[in-house]
DNA sequence: TATGAATGAGCTTTCATTCAT
DNA sequence: CATGAATGAAAGCTCATTCAT
């Protein structure tokens, strides 16, 4: 990529990510089209071409930038994560929502990428969520509380927490309907429901 | 699709079959190309949607297919699965081998199959995959020994099993290097080193 | 076109005539599918090029028959025309009823062939419906009463009559509640309310 | 369409519009070939959908365009329309000529529309082609000389100059024989000849 | 005589990418 | 820097015609 993308005004740079992020979250790498992101971006086909070079260049440095993000934003944010599970949860669901007030499709983009079949995307990607595993689980490692939960699973605890947040905010911003502080809210009030039990 | 298909010559069907297989676990549904399968299979382009009516109706006939055959080829190799952990993993790898001996490339378009974003798709593939799924869990619900293997987490070494078998299956199928006896003796092998554990 | 198809047993012969009128008439030349004709027909593909060489030839085959059909049932079945307009009209109406028991589409297949735009075919249906118009102008020419009516013009009336007449075929033929007997009451009906006014 | 298509230069669209009024006037909606007009304008396949977006959406735009091309050159040609029939003949044959001298196929094509049976179609060309009839319903209206023409029959009249007109401008057209100031010679005698009857 | 599997050129449409302005 | 008109290869699919049986 030409790396005068970020000479450009911080706004428009980030009207081009979201517009991207939108369309590849909701086609896949294949099915996404370029047309599509540059009509979302009120940007031209040339200008798209200019700093990303192709398709798959602007797929990949997308990875790039959210997996960066990503863990830049958990560790600023989570500078002492908590012990307790549900406490640790808390904390990461917040970093979430401060990720999503900037770009919104961005959890989205990285859990499609996931499934993502094309082959030229493959390893790039995986050496790329590789990177956001590794900060996830040095995140869980410190993790002591409440022994009674751990004992019982504390994966399946972190499954079915990260499932229900991913599902929730896809339904939202599809609807149109997704409201980070709203958002919050629901999923506090869900993750508090669990730790009753 | 249209049932005429079932009248061909055997090795037609299975030629068509293998080809469509190969193409598909290789690029996904969006990017496979119809006429990358027809050159393959040495058949003509309209013989093809002679058959299966449009690129969809392939793919799900294939889903269909492949879980089909992979459920009959279990039981009916599988007639007595065994209690031992390692021993039944012996003999998945042994019917593995033997669907790779007739569609070489089944077990690695399963594989795709559940990582396909398409929507047209997803539900069909979910209900098929879904037969397979409770087949397997019907194999492994018979485990009992060994017990200090099972109390670490039975489900753990099925995983590094699995994942194994299949990411090394892929590397050979698509350097060519693909032969069932070496993969089997290298599997098996494989399989005691983690057994002395 | 080869002969041989007249040494079929006539009962084949009609079958496949009229599978061929039906779909012309629905779809036109260019849009006319041999693989619908065949299955109307319940004859094979290859039979119908081994009698017809090609889609246009039996297309012309048709136009020629049609028109010899007609021509030779006016001329046997109204041997004295009337020379009442409406008596003259009853006799065509009849006509066109003893034609359609036989082929149904006929009639409609010819007033489609007059619309026909493939350039391949103009000519030749032009010629052989210029004969049939022939015919049709013979029979008028004797017409002489009633006086009143032919001087308000007697052209308007035909054309009325046998609009009507065609738009009502049409209409059961699709629907397919055809019935020659009622569609001949109806019809006479409609020309004798004509004739009171 | 995409009305960024009038933003082209005059050339260019004209270049467009008779390329593909050729091809549709000589082969009828069905057989019209894309191919065929992209090759005859001296531009790509891609262009052609770009502004028209599909094959129905160029034919139709051709219909809308070519009639009301059709009405604004008479409106501005004739004026004052003669109350003389051969006379208005006249008039409307040296409108129809400024008109070819533009559009050499537009009045075939608008000729071949009325026959198009494509159903597609049908209701679309009926609109357009009924604001034609009562423009050039509107020239008859007035027309009061000469009166021993009038009482034998106005209508047949125009009849026979108008197909004239139609079958001699297409064979020209098809032998690539046509040349405006030639053929407004040839008809202007053939209405005179007509008038001296 | 009769079949229908098989062909392949043809169709309309899409879309990543280029380039003159 | 920015545009968007223009490209053309490739896509999925159709269908008149052939030919081995």
């Amino acid at each position: 990529m030409n790396n005068k993308f970020f000479d450009l005004k911080k706004e428009k740079q980030d009207r081009i990510i979201n517009a991207a992020l939108s369309v590849f979250a909701q086609n896949g790498y294949a099915h996404a089209s370029t047309d599509e992101i540059v009509r979302e971006a009120s940007i031209s086909k040339g200008l798209l071409f200019h700093y990303f070079v192709s398709k798959l260049g602007m797929y990949q440095f997308l990875v790039d930038y959210c997996v960066r993000f990503t863990i830049l934003e958990f560790k600023s944010d989570i500078r002492t994560p908590s012990s307790d599970l549900f406490e640790l949860h808390r904390q990461i669901i917040e970093g979430g929502i401060m990720i999503a007030r900037k770009y919104p499709w961005l959890v989205l983009f990285l859990d499609s990428a996931q499934l993502e079949p094309d082959p030229e995307l493959r390893s790039y990607i995986d050496e790329k969520l590789g990177m956001l595993r590794e900060c996830r689980e040095g995140l869980m490692s410190g993790v002591t509380e409440p022994a009674a939960v751990l004992s019982a699973g504390a994966d399946d605890i972190t499954l079915l927490i990260a499932d229900t947040y991913l599902t929730e905010m896809k339904r939202r911003l599809i609807r149109g309907s997704f409201a980070p502080d709203e958002f919050r809210r629901d999923m506090c009030r869900l993750a508090n429901v669990m730790r009753q039990l």
